[in-house]
DNA sequence: GGTAGACCTGGACGC
DNA sequence: GCGTCCAGGTCTACC
């Protein structure tokens, strides 16, 4: 089944697949020749199915899966791919500001800031999770062994497998999740997070459509075991709130180098730095990294 | 509120 | 090949 998606101008799709690693994580695929990628996704009938994401004509998205869909199961697919792109996002208002920030200013032009997101944002969580106090290749390790282990597996494609949804991570041990997935001490804040999404106690999806004040959403996420403040605010970037910075040590570096030569800094001179961006503050540190 | 130590793994490095 | 050190955020205990 083949369907064309329109995304809210300026929109590029490349820029949207490269805005940081998550394309690099399974069951991502990246397609450089096109700068699209394939993905396997699980819908909620439970049915696996393949995507493949390509640019299309005049700046749209051209979506493709061998799967036969019913008219509920194709709904859900749109949906997803939608958010996962953030084809609807306008961000106008950021623009606006970036025009006056010379390094910055060609945003717009180059349809630059939307941020990739997985189909859930359960998964977008436990993904964060894998990133933390870890290398980026710890994190890819991690992922591929939580799809490789848990995953549903496609009906016509031995060993293609979707990111592994809360109900099946919850089914697993702490022990397993450690052995299979390598996840260290990571793993009891994997397993009680898709235990408590599993159950119905978190609603995650929820937090996608929520109007609540960013600072109601990133308490509820801190409350989530193993979510600090650098987990937390790229969440929140996910979720298209930017007011706060996902301050990692790459951020430390960063604004060191470039706000005070290289000196030893802290979270407040890293807030400090782009607190002029006011509530886009976390998109415009991210887009300075990509600059 | 701030700080120190533990958590876990892979990679870099020295021998 | 082996052992040691280090990087990477968060939690917990302690002050």
């Amino acid at each position: 089944m083949n369907f064309v998606l329109s995304a809210r101008r300026p929109f590029n799709l490349s820029v949207v697949v490269n805005s940081h690693g998550w394309v690099q994580l399974a069951p991502f695929s990246h397609d450089k020749e096109s700068d699209g990628f394939d993905y396997l996704m699980e819908l909620s009938s439970g049915q696996v199915i393949d995507l493949r994401v390509r640019p299309a004509d005049g700046g749209d998205v051209q979506m493709e899966t061998t799967a036969a869909l019913n008219p509920a199961e194709a709904e859900e697919l749109i949906g997803r791919v939608t958010w996962m792109l953030g084809l609807d996002q306008d961000l106008t208002p950021f623009y606006d500001l970036a025009r006056a920030e010379p390094k910055l200013a060609s945003m717009a032009e180059q349809g630059r800031g939307r941020i990739l997101r997985s189909a859930t944002l359960f998964e977008d969580a436990v993904k964060t999770l894998c990133t933390v106090n870890t290398s980026w290749a710890g994190t890819k390790r991690m992922v591929r062994g939580l799809v490789k282990g848990y995953g549903a597996e496609h009906a016509h494609a031995p060993g293609q497998r979707a990111f592994p949804t809360a109900a099946r991570l919850a089914a697993a041990s702490e022990q397993d999740l450690r052995a299979n997935a390598k996840l260290g001490f990571r793993a009891p804040f994997v397993l009680g997070l898709a235990q408590a999404v599993a159950v119905g106690d978190l609603d995650l999806e929820a937090l996608k459509e929520s109007t609540a004040p960013t600072l109601e959403v990133r308490k509820q996420l801190l409350a989530i075991k193993g979510i600090g403040d650098y987990a937390a605010a790229n969440l929140l970037m996910i979720l298209g709130r930017y007011d706060f910075i996902p301050v990692d040590s790459w951020a430390l570096k960063v604004v060191s180098k470039e706000w005070h030569d290289g000196q030893p800094i802290g979270r407040a001179e890293v807030e400090a730095a782009f607190a002029p961006w006011g509530a886009w503050k976390g998109l415009a540190y991210w887009f300075w990294n990509y600059a």
